[in-house]
DNA sequence: GATTCCGTTGGTTGT
DNA sequence: TACAACCAACGGAAT
């Protein structure tokens, strides 16, 4: 098949992070150049098939955002569907340009760290085929590029920063949501379409990290056009048993824009919400109206989001009523999402580490992950400089460290994916700077882990906002900075307490009782400290403080055990700050040489009350 | 340049 | 129970 003329546009749309049809300005720009053969086209990336971990409700949830949309254009263009081809882009685009002689690749702009190397590999592709490339902002509110360059080219490091820089784009205002398409014209026929005659480029499949959710073979990237041929959503051949996905929440852009006008209908709440008033506390969020997900996948278009917030505002301003400002209301949340966009940007893949970042603050945290080898690489592992630092890596991640509200929220996050953004800054602060003086790498990669396979991870306690930190990995890397004192905050003597804190939102401690229920039966004036209750009311409780929380620590098993403290909180959180302010006196980055090359160690001196040096035991 | 002010979501004590 | 004052004390923006 011969190349068309410009004056014949042959387009391929490369669907990516925009699963929908409606405020797609990259789509706009393609239809805009009137194609005589529009192709709308999906790639497996195996970048996010074996190397992201995706459990079932996540692949449920994206195949139905891809069913919904080939849906759409289907209803639009009885001819189309959304083309989903089975092998990794870098590949397969450049055989599909020239098999069918696309003349325009249009997609929307991607700023995260691994899709940008892709996305400049495919661009040198694209011209080196004589194709025209065609990128268009459409994930955030604001373009993160742009976001920078108004920022004086620096990494966005502060809402007032976003704000400032938002206000020089367009006065602070997000582009109007677009209009969903009324036509979309004809891709090829049926038989220049088929691509049976095509190579097949093998996948990168190893290690596969979604394998414990395999129970078929893998079968995704055995045929380019699927198993019948037809270039399906691959409900059938990913090897992964949807029917384990009990998830209720439901992926398509129709079910999203239904949610949010839902959420929208609310006037007062939407007006009126402001985040620090939300109770860290109260289980059982309303996850029947989670658009986190949708905002991932770009089922919804956060400028929509944005707007239709904007007119509630506009209609309670009008009636005399309050309206919540930012950044504790709904929109600065979203330019929240925006900042952490626009602070990875230009930094790339250093921004989720700690080597080589220059806006993270370097300090002497325990279990620090290895520096990358010399081609950059990271392999996952970390430095072990404290065994007891690990125990209470340990401890904290298995939610007994025995301060039960931490143990509970750790609980909860593991059991259901899902823990509000408070309870976040609560166990976030205990790992870090208030308690363990662990690395914030090493909670980041726990976050991400846990609230994977549960998809109900939150950042924000507004049920539309909940927020899917593993998607956005932006968001949770620059969050734990945030908390870590790291990056974006400073505030590090601002501690939360694991007793206070949890105390003044929740008195009773039925957050504690519910996920600690071994403590359902202590009294209020100790569930916050069980091993302060004499032994007497631990037994008439059920439940004797005693051990670390392993099964193995307690010989005596007919009876309920709480484990002790790991450590005495006021002592640690003495020596983490002390530890803080060490550290900031010192004030080295991440980009620092002294910390490429390991020399920061002398910078921290050999004082037995270093944190970064073994405790004493006492 | 020095100084002042402010920062999305703290803790403790005292009224 | 609600709220204010104070604690401790950083960086960055504004002045």
């Amino acid at each position: 098949m011969k190349a068309s003329s410009a004056s014949n546009p042959v387009v391929l749309y490369w669907h990516r992070t925009d699963l929908r049809l409606h405020d797609s300005p990259a789509l706009h720009a393609a239809l805009a150049l009137k194609p005589s053969v529009f192709i709308p086209v999906w790639t497996w990336d195996p970048h996010y098939v074996y190397k992201a971990r995706v459990g079932p409700n996540r692949w449920k949830f994206l195949l139905e955002c891809q069913s919904e949309l080939s849906k759409g254009y289907k209803s639009l263009n009885p001819k189309q569907k959304l083309w989903v081809v089975r092998e990794g882009p870098q590949t397969i685009l450049p055989k599909l340009w020239k098999h069918w002689g696309v003349t325009h690749l249009v997609f929307e702009k991607d700023t995260d760290a691994y899709a940008k190397d892709r996305d400049t590999a495919i661009v040198a592709l694209a011209e080196k085929a004589g194709v025209e490339v065609i990128v268009r902002m459409g994930r955030t509110l604001f373009d993160p590029d742009e976001l920078v360059y108004k920022n004086n080219g620096k990494p966005t490091m502060s809402i007032t920063q976003v704000e400032k820089a938002a206000v020089k784009i367009n006065n602070g205002n997000p582009d109007k949501p677009l209009d969903p398409p009324e036509s979309i014209p004809d891709p090829w026929g049926e038989k220049q379409m088929d691509l049976t005659s095509l190579d097949h480029d093998s996948v990168d499949n190893k290690p596969d990290l979604n394998a414990e959710h395999r129970t078929k073979k893998d079968e995704q990237y055995s045929n380019l056009m699927g198993p019948k041929n037809d270039f399906a959503v691959p409900w059938d051949d990913i090897g992964i048993d949807l029917s384990q996905a009990a998830t209720p929440h439901r992926g398509g852009e129709a079910e999203a824009l239904r949610i949010l006008a839902e959420c929208i209908e609310n006037e007062e709440y939407v007006a009126q919400f402001e985040k620090p008033k939300t109770s860290p506390a109260a289980f059982e969020p309303q996850s029947t109206t989670l658009l986190s997900p949708h905002l991932h996948f770009g089922s919804l278009s956060v400028r929509k989001f944005w707007w239709d917030v904007q007119d509630v505002f506009n209609k309670q301003r009008k009636g005399k009523k309050p309206v919540a400002s930012v950044p504790t209301n709904l929109h600065g949340q979203l330019l929240f999402r925006d900042m952490y966009f626009a602070a990875q940007a230009p930094i790339g893949h250093r921004f989720a580490r700690s080597h080589g970042n220059e806006v993270a603050r370097f300090i002497d945290w325990h279990l620090q992950s290895n520096p990358p080898d010399e081609d950059g690489s990271v392999d996952g592992s970390y430095e072990v400089d404290s065994q007891e630092a690990e125990e209470w890596f340990q401890r904290w991640k298995e939610g007994r460290t025995g301060f039960p509200w931490i143990d509970a929220l750790m609980r909860q996050l593991r059991q259901e994916g899902w823990i509000h953004h408070l309870g976040r800054h609560s166990v976030a602060c205990f790992l870090t700077r208030g308690g363990c003086y662990v690395s914030w790498e090493r909670g980041a990669e726990v976050f991400e882990e846990l609230l994977i396979d549960r998809m109900l991870s939150s950042m924000w306690n507004f049920p539309a906002l909940t927020h899917n930190v593993l998607d956005e990995t932006a968001c949770n890397i620059g969050n734990w900075q945030w908390l870590s004192c790291t990056a974006f905050y400073a505030m590090f003597y601002r501690c939360y307490s694991p007793i206070a804190f949890g105390k003044k939102w929740d008195p009773e401690g039925n957050l504690i009782r519910r996920y600690c229920p071994e403590l359902a039966k202590f009294d209020k004036k100790h569930i916050y400290e069980p091993w302060k209750a004499p032994i007497a009311d631990q037994k008439k409780w059920g439940c004797r403080v005693t051990g670390d929380g392993t099964p193995t620590s307690d010989s005596d098993d007919t009876e309920n055990t709480y484990p002790k403290p790991m450590f005495d909180f006021d002592e640690r959180r003495q020596i983490c700050l002390d530890g803080m302010k060490h550290a900031y006196d010192v004030g080295l980055h991440g980009s620092d040489a002294k910390v490429k090359d390991g020399t920061w160690k002398t910078e921290f001196g050999n004082s037995e009350d270093r944190p970064s040096k073994k405790q004493k035991t006492s």
